[in-house]
DNA sequence: GTTCCTGCAAAAGCTTTGCAGAAGA
DNA sequence: TCTTCTGCAAAGCTTTTGCAGGAAC
């Protein structure tokens, strides 16, 4: 996606596209890896050296506000930030500490769901050993 | 179940049943809120004003190790622990903030897990209303 | 020209660490 | 007696807050 479309995307919602806000945007859109708000802080201070730690989370909120980008909380150290907003699981590997993303299949995520209650969102976490950690580890 | 009982069951896990590792896990067998580190410590503190924060932290480690205790992470804040170690899920309510358990289909469970990954844990969070705030915002 | 945003410094809040004394086996 | 645990104080880390200068419209 093009900075303008970006742009036009945030102006649509009521954001000010500034610079900053396009580029933690661009980042996640661009990285894949379930991000930290430290490990976005740390590729963008080298494009432009005067970039703040506020300023991502800052960002990271509004996106998350517009429900434009997803707040994980899997991890119990920091947060991390995934920009598809499409319903689907993560996978934690203990191993190589990456996320994965899983699909799942959207009538089980439906009858999941509990009787009764409104919800707003629905999460689905694993962790363990992902595919090729597993076989590493003979299993 | 009892002190004695308790104990035994440390014990067994090679875990020393201290009195405050005994408090720490009765308080969480009693109280099926899964309460944050701090509200056990609160809780505790009144029994033995000698209690440490630290002991908690303490314990509640050796209790997750031992797999006697989950750690639930759905809360970006603080760490919520729950001595029911099934496989169930979380609702959080976005008005009353309490964390309700949720029985979960355990073949639906099973049919969510992605293949070729050894999963060695799994979470399933809900957000939103609780039937009890969900009638009373009028849905 | 207004309004909103950025970014520095400092604070806040939960959790961890180091270590001396105490408790458990 | 020897190992392990507790609890105080201090530190660590991520995230938030306050506020003056700056950018967007």
């Amino acid at each position: 996606m093009q900075y303008q479309e970006i742009a036009k995307m945030l102006s649509s919602r009521g954001i000010r596209p500034t610079q900053q806000r396009l580029a933690v945007y661009d980042y996640l859109l661009q990285h894949r890896t379930h991000p930290s708000a430290d490990t976005i802080y740390g590729a963008l201070i080298e494009q432009n050296p005067t970039f703040s730690r506020t300023t991502v989370y800052n960002s990271l909120h509004t996106l998350v506000q517009a429900a434009l980008v997803k707040e994980l909380t899997m991890d119990t150290e920091e947060r991390h930030y995934d920009a598809d907003i499409r319903p689907h699981g993560h996978f934690h590997c203990r191993q190589c500490g990456e996320i994965a993303d899983i699909r799942l299949d959207g009538d089980l995520l439906q009858a999941l769901r509990p009787a009764g209650y409104t919800v707003q969102e629905q999460e689905v976490y694993f962790s363990g050993l992902c595919p090729a950690c597993g076989e590493a580890t003979g299993k």
